[in-house]
RNA sequence: GGCCCAUUGGUCAAGCGGUUAAGACACCGCCCUUUCACGGCGGUAACGGGAGUUCGAUUCUCCCAUGGGUCACCA
């Protein structure tokens, strides 16, 4: 048999076979709807957000069945590694509560019974199968150069067929075995193809996302194994998920189109093919029209951005799980106190089209999470991030401890406290009058609906001349406040007010704003009397001078 | 261009042949209120178009349009 002997020749050092790998790797003890699924990104050293949301799929399909999520690099093309990428990969999806229960662990080491996970340390496993498909007339050696080829693929494009390597087209798939290896041995270099038998006939297919659909087999001759000896992605595919025991692969859609590649190539490796769940591609809305998330173009593609902004990291995953499955919402409100693991991620329920990446909402999420926290926990993660994003705000945090706590504490306690931040970098704006470093400076100064700033100047004169520090609670601290609102020709009364506009100079809120923005430049902020105890008596005091010879 | 996928308000989306077409975010009002908030109530706003099937289509079929993906010795 001559295609033995080519396969013998090319792939003289591989002595196994395709069954040797199958009895090595045993089927996993599951329970019999466990999922097995993987995260199998390539080693760029760019961690998108869109990788997140594809590895927080299959994390949760697999966790919620009590099934097996691993990891698998995908560095067949050695071109585009980067150094450290599979550290960085494993931290960054740890830090947002991924983890792995298999696969590659450092650049060198594993755990798990299906190693290698590395796909460059699996060459003699590709090509185990290759040579196997050699040796059966299924797969042969392409002599054609890379000239050769674009001529081709010019030529069809201008006759308006379908490009590409196949059939007629395909002139070393009928190459007898003997010429062949008589290239080789002149030293010609080649690539291995896989010999479609795709005769262009419909396939259905379900998918576990997009549902049924179907497509024209494969018939392209695509590359198995490159010049390099390391196989395509396609073949990869095939050859790992099957030995790896994967049971669902969920992946980008735009996988969806070289999906009859694969079903072919399982077909004619007789190996299990996995489930597919193709997930949709989040968008971002440019002028009028959607495109894919670009790494160049848009920050909030990369998962740093989130980082740099502050989002806590549960935020992000908690407006992920809103995009992956809509009911999350209505389950959340439902459920407040429940961590996010223990919602059912259904893949039927998740969008068949592709969501717009809404800041705005991530920014509702999340600020409905921190406003749950308590004010440690804020001024524990907030330091956390400004330690490394904002060193000012650190060392004044860290000297201020108490009164930030006691700041983020406002209102807390409560069945329904203050929504104040979205991300920790939206806290400096907020707190900064608390700090002179920064209240001095300030130019800007806001002043409530209706009131001037002489107006507000003649209440603080006023103010400052009764005012009392040591109030014990903040209802005593209002109710002076009041007593001097009214004895200065404010109403406190609203309906009273509104009656007899013309008896006062102006309502009780008037007189709470003119106080609130001496102290602070800003007419929002949280409970003054709170805000005073942080500034102290003193500082409190200086501020209304200052604020009268502005 | 071929093939594939998608199409309900500004955004995310329920809906699975008969609904006043949910809800959330955003926006706008009003109310509550001892400041700021929180909250409550309400409002604006949608089934891409055309043919069928049907007593009846947002829901089923086909065509078109639009958007997206893919057509590598990259994944």
């Amino acid at each position: 048999m001559t295609s033995e002997k080519l396969a013998n020749i090319i792939f003289k050092d591989i002595t196994k076979t395709p069954q040797d790998y199958i009895n090595q790797y045993k089927k996993r003890a599951l329970k019999e709807n466990a999922h097995v699924t993987r995260y199998a990104p390539s080693p760029t050293g760019f961690q998108h957000i869109g990788g997140i949301f594809a590895a927080l799929v299959s994390e949760r399909m697999a966790s919620l069945s009590d099934g097996v999520f691993f990891l698998r690099i995908e560095d067949t093309d050695q071109k585009r590694e980067v150094e450290g990428a599979i550290k960085d990969t494993i931290d960054t999806m740890h830090k947002y509560g991924i983890d792995f229960s298999e696969g590659q662990e450092t650049d060198t080491d594993y755990k798990g019974n299906y190693g290698p996970y590395k796909q460059s340390e699996r060459k003699e496993i590709y090509q185990t199968f290759a040579k196997d498909l050699i040796r059966q007339g299924k797969a042969y050696p392409c002599f054609a150069t890379p000239e050769e080829l674009e001529a081709l693929r010019n030529s069809q494009i201008e006759q308006k067929i379908t490009p590409g390597y196949y059939g007629e087209y395909a002139t070393y798939r009928n190459l007898n075995p003997e010429e062949a290896i008589k290239k080789i041995e002149e030293g010609i270099p080649y690539i291995i193809r896989l010999k479609s038998q795709g005769k262009g006939e419909r396939i259905n297919f379900v998918d576990l996302i997009k549902g049924e659909t179907s497509f024209p087999e494969n018939n392209q001759d695509i590359v198995i194994i490159k010049q390099d000896g390391l196989p395509t992605y396609h073949f990869a595919h095939a050859v790992d998920d099957a030995l790896m025991g994967t049971t669902l692969v969920t992946r980008g859609e735009e996988w969806l189109s070289s999906l009859p590649i694969h079903i072919e190539l399982f077909k004619i490796l007789e190996l299990k093919r996995p489930e597919y769940a193709h997930i949709p591609t989040i968008m971002k809305l440019e002028g009028k029209s959607k495109r894919k998330l670009s790494k160049r173009k848009d920050a909030e593609s990369a998962v740093t951005y989130y980082d740099e902004e502050g989002y806590p990291i549960v935020c992000v995953i908690e407006y992920l799980l809103n995009i992956i499955n809509s009911n999350f919402e209505t389950w959340r409100e439902e459920n407040k106190d429940k961590d996010y693991h223990e919602f059912q991620v259904a893949l039927n329920k998740m969008s068949k089209s592709g969501a717009l990446f809404d800041i705005v909402k991530l920014d509702d999420v999340s600020r409905e999470i921190i406003s749950r926290m308590s004010g440690d926990e804020m001024f524990a993660l907030y330091i956390e991030w400004a330690k490394i994003y904002d060193p000012q705000m650190y060392e004044l945090a860290i000297k201020n401890e108490a009164g930030l706590k006691k700041f983020f504490s406002i209102d807390k306690n409560t069945a329904k406290p203050r929504k104040d931040f979205a991300k920790w970098s939206e806290v400096k704006e907020k707190i900064v009058y608390l700090f002179d470093e920064f209240f001095d400076k300030e130019t800007n100064i806001e002043l409530p609906k209706g009131v001037t700033l002489e107006q507000a100047k003649e209440i603080i004169k006023e103010y400052q001349k009764i005012y009392v520090h040591s109030h014990n609670s903040q209802e005593e601290w209002f109710n002076h406040l009041k007593e001097f609102a009214i004895n200065i020709g404010y109403c406190a009364n609203k309906k009273e007010f509104k009656n007899n506009t013309e008896k006062y100079k102006g309502m009780i809120q008037d007189v709470a704003g003119a106080v609130r923005v001496a102290l602070t430049h800003r007419t929002n902020t949280p409970d003054l009397f709170v805000i005073m105890q942080i500034l102290g008596e003193q500082k409190v005091l200086e501020r209304f001078t200052k604020f009268i010879n502005k």
